[in-house]
Formats: structure tokens, sequence, C-alpha cells
DNA sequence: CCGCCCGTAGTCAAACTTGACTACAGATCC
DNA sequence: GGATCTGTAGTCAAGTTTGACTACGGGCGG
């Protein structure tokens, strides 16, 4: 599964209530769709989905005043809500090397009391350290790494980056640990979504980076 | 795009002929269901997708000997091997933090002959590098990083695994330079196919870490 | 000697993703 | 004032991925 249905859910938590217009443009202002595959078809795809499966509820809606087609909004369920923090949760714990996953559970990572975000990710740091042990010992063979040719630098790569996950984690566990950001139950959360009308900064990247993608 | 092209055209250009059962085994062998895509569905319609496109000649072969239903086997074509070689290039310089290209890319990079191989590698810490100058330029606030909130940690994270990725391929790029592996036009070179019959000493790896997937 | 399981080989429907496309309202420019 | 551009909102067909399923032959236990 893929990133799309934790950003999609938690972009509509943000909100309320929210079109997909919104959503998608949220998901831009986070830079979502440069690491993640946030595209409208996905998003509509994913709201549509999420909606029959009953995680949201849809609204149709009058034409809106600027121009366009029907909107449909939608509005998390209690069942959304709980998938959503099901999301969230594993993917902060689980290593499963795809960086979109952790990324978009970052983003929501304060929606969750700072204890529970600190817990998760110590968990995180264990699985990383179990996941290098057992992959160092199974693909090691016994006459010695050089049998694996220059596939052993497969697992050298996977290795390298597990350590620096951890070394990441590690970081980030101090930082929240000493204070940094405002969990949920804290008072005033940060938001980052954009409010009706305002404009966003971070619109579409021309203007940086073309990374070869 | 996926990673399932490189891999099942590499996989095929190895055995000079091959159906989709062994390419499957093979993928397997170099634990490419672990990282990749590389599940039977894809690989066969990998496979029947490029022999429509003219990558692959593929073969009808009288039902095996060991019993199931009747074979294709597939062969590369010109078009195949070029195509393999582009995907094989661009996959080692780009830098799209998606490891499964790069892993890919990594199990055939000695298809390429030592010299080119060392040049597209500084060409990616070229990449990797000027990606990371760009990104941090621009998601950087006037009013200092703080703003992002716990959004920054996202870029905090690419960051750091960039930084990581510049690291590890400073490291292969040296051993390769001192002379590890055996790359195109230097003799004997590695082969990780199992021969037919061979057994496979990483099957299916319920053996080791269940990575919460 | 027969029912059952295992390995070989591949298919299929359902879900998901992609990128290009439609449609409309207001703003802008000669 | 009409052509064209821009921003809003979403659809669609084509392609890809997934996970479960089929089908066949050989070996093996009872």
């Amino acid at each position: 599964m893929s990133a799309i249905r934790l950003l999609v859910l938690g972009a509509v938590r943000q909100h309320g209530r929210a079109h997909g217009y919104q959503v998608r443009n949220d998901l831009e202002y986070w830079g979502a769709h440069e690491w993640s595959n946030a595209k409208p078809g996905s998003i509509y795809h994913a709201l549509k989905q999420m909606a029959k499966q009953g995680l949201l509820l849809a609204h149709e809606i009058a034409p809106s005043t600027a121009g366009g087609p029907p909107r449909t909004e939608y509005e998390i369920t209690e069942a959304g809500t709980e998938e959503f923090l099901n999301l969230l949760r594993s993917n902060l714990v689980s290593y499963d090397q795809r960086p979109d996953m952790l990324s978009a559970a970052l983003g929501f990572i304060v929606d969750l009391p700072r204890g529970e975000a600190v817990e998760l990710l110590k968990q995180r740091v264990a699985g990383i350290e179990e996941w290098r042990r057992s992959v160092t010992e199974y693909y090691t063979p016994e006459e010695g790494p050089e049998q694996l040719g220059h596939i052993g630098e497969i697992m050298n790569l996977w290795v390298h980056t597990a350590d620096g996950g951890v070394e990441w984690t590690r970081g980030l566990i101090k930082r929240i640990e000493g204070g940094a950001y405002t969990f949920a139950g804290e008072g005033e959360p940060f938001v980052g979504v954009l409010a009706e009308g305002e404009e966003n900064p971070y619109a579409t990247g021309e203007a940086h980076a073309e990374d070869d993608r």
C-alpha cells in the first residue's frame, strides 16, 4: 500500500471537511507530490475508494462559486479516524525502506501524544536493528562475503541505509524528548493546511531542482 | 516506472533465453522480492508487455518435462539491450530516493565497463549534492526553519538520507577504482543466476526477519 | 495403488497509478 | 468587447500491481 491513504485521511481530518481540490492543494503545500504518488488521479481515487469503504463520508455540494464542476466534500468517520491512527502508528514503527511512508507519517506525528511518539520511534529503532542483524547473518555465505561478488554491494547499500535511518531516528527522538514541537493535548496545534484563499508559498516547484525522476 | 523492467531485462539477458519461471527464480535468488515489486504477476506482465513492445522476443515452447502449463521462452532483442543499458545508466545516475531502482541497477553494474561505472557514480554524487542544495534553499522560509514546525523534519529526513547516499556512493567508487569486482571486458564475469536444477540457498525467506511490510 | 501434497508454470480480476484531458468562471489584454 | 489566459475542480482510458487462484505431473505414505 502506498502513502496516499494516510496522506488523504490526514488532510481531510485536519480540515474537518474538505473537497478533493483542497486535499490536493494541501498535499502540494507539503511538497508531497515530490516524495509520494500524490497526483490528482490518485487523490480522487483514494477519496472515492475510502468513501466506499466507510472511512470517509461524502457530501454532494452545489457547484462552487469559483467555477468548475460540482464538488464533493468529505468528512472523516469514526472508522476513518481509527484507520488513520493505525496507518500513522504502523508507518512510524515499521522499517519498510519506503521513504514516502515515513515522510507521510512524520507529517502527522504531532497528532499523537508526545510520549507515544517517542515510544513508537524507539520501537522503530529496535526494528531496524533487528532487521539489520537478521539480514547480515542471513546473507553472509559461509565462504565469506566475497562469494556474493558485486551483489554484496546491494546488501551493503541496505545496511548503510539502515544505519543512517537509526541515526536519524535517534536524533528525532532526542529533539522530541527535548521538548520540540507541539503534540496532541499540548494546546494550539501546528496546522500545516492552507486557509481558504491563502496563497501557497511552495507552489508547484518548477522553480527548483529538476530531480531527474 | 518501477524497477521491474530493468530486473526482468537483465535476468533474461544473463540467461540468453529464459522463461518466466526462470526469471522469477533468479529474482528471488537475488532477494529482489524483498526490495522491489518482483512478484509473479508483475514479472509475467512485464515479460508480455516488453515482448509486445519489441524489447523481447517470445518463443512458444512445448509443455515442460516437469509438469505444468506450456511455457514461453524469451530472448532479448537489440532494442531490449539498448533499453536495458539506458535503464541501467539512468538508474545509476539519478537520485530519485527509490532504493529499489538503485539496488536493481547495482545488480547489473558490472555489465558496464569499469570506467563508465565510476563516471556514472560520480555523476550520481554530483546530482545528489545539487538536489540537496536546491532543496535546502527552496524550503527554508525567510523567517527561519522554525516556521515549518514539525514539517521541517520531513526535509531533515530527506537531507539526512541524501547525505548518507553520497557517503555510500563515494565508498563504492573507491572500491571500484581500487579494483574490486569484474567488469565488462575484463574476462570471466560474475553471474548471479541459478544453473538449471541448482538449489537456491536464499529460497523464500520465511527463515529471516519478517520486516513488517 | 490411490489420495494428497509439493514443485513447476502461469493466469486472472480487482485495485491502484499515471498523465493527459475536460469544463467552467473570472481576470487580463489589446 | 472578444480572445485568451489562469485557476478551480475533477474525469478518463491505458497501463501496472497485487494476491489469490488454476493446472499439471511426480513422489510418497499408508
